[in-house]
DNA sequence: GGTTTATGAATGAAGG
DNA sequence: CCTTCATTCATAAACC
């Protein structure tokens, strides 16, 4: 549907300059991010929005089945119980979980909250990441040679002030402030 | 600040099929629909529960002129621009990246950033799966509403907002990881 | 309630 | 291809 690309052809049939296509793509690419980051924005608020009235949930014991719809948790939680079970095998089968076993254990999860298969996977991977790299690199000691492989604290320290070190910046340009622009797009035009 | 819409005067300086015009104005009138929409209701949650602190929001990439210079990136990170490019072409030709494709693809995103054939492979074949396994299960929320399993957490959004939007434009809405080419911005004026 | 930490999730890349 | 690992991002929970 979309011929964007017959640009480069050199024969009379071309009806976009290269220029046009260029700015065309970088519209329709800017819309996406505004989009994407308005949902986001939108999701946040809602969160906030719904918690602010129905107080927060009760911090460790609780269960998430007592609390309410919510919008839509964004992360799932872990109750303990599903916490428990889970360190369980972790303890028991390191490093090898099949995916029978996968679907079995979400079942089981099921039981005490909502859980899904993603999750129990991601939970794996992640303990397992987690657990190797507490061998590697103790506690102790001030080896902390380079800032960007390796630095999780950094990286949320920044996030609070709005800045975020990027190792990407190689064509990373320039930021902008999604308020600023928000208040430009009433779409009139 | 949309100087789109101007092209469909009929005079001789038109430089795009009727056809191409109309896809875009689409395309491009549905994101203009989505961001406002998704502007009013920021404003309106805004004002009723802001002004508290103004929360998180969404945390904004910043200045690239405070990140150093590393040492080189070590992971590939593909530009909204490529990304759009990629997937348009992932939506139409869906599972047969061929050789040649691969190589000629590297060189138009080139244009928009640092990219390697490699890379591209990955993305296909990492893409694939991801297609695939979301078809599986219903990863992330533990409630599914629909069947279909094609259902990217984009598009329930946009069904609260009364948003709606055709599959063939949902691809441009997924992108996901948009953090540069901010510099963008400046041409609507 | 503002900040920090812990950790769930996303994704590029490698291995088989 | 399909699976797995490594890195990073975002956020719920914890801390002060």
């Amino acid at each position: 549907m979309m011929e964007l690309d017959n640009q480069q052809q050199p024969n009379p049939m071309k009806v976009m300059t290269d220029e046009q296509l260029e700015t065309l793509r970088k519209q329709i690419a800017i819309y996406a991010t505004i989009c994407e980051r308005l949902v986001e924005m939108h999701k946040t608020l809602t969160s906030q929005q719904d918690l602010a009235g129905g107080g927060r949930m009760v911090s460790l014991y609780a269960d998430p089945s007592i609390g309410h719809k919510m919008t839509a948790r964004q992360r799932w939680t872990p109750t303990p119980m599903q916490l428990q079970i889970l360190e369980r095998l972790f303890d028991q089968d390191t490093g090898t979980p099949s995916k029978q076993k996968i679907k079995d254990l979400t079942e089981e999860l099921s039981q005490h909250g909502q859980i899904a298969e993603q999750n129990i996977c991601n939970w794996f991977q992640n303990r397992r990441a987690r657990s190797k790299r507490k061998q590697h690199c103790g506690v102790g000691s001030s080896n902390n040679k380079n800032g960007e492989g390796e630095s999780p604290e950094m990286s949320s320290d920044l996030h609070l002030l709005g800045v975020q070190s990027n190792p990407r910046d190689e064509h990373l340009v320039e930021s902008y402030n999604l308020y600023d622009h928000v208040e430009d797009y009433d779409m009139s035009g």
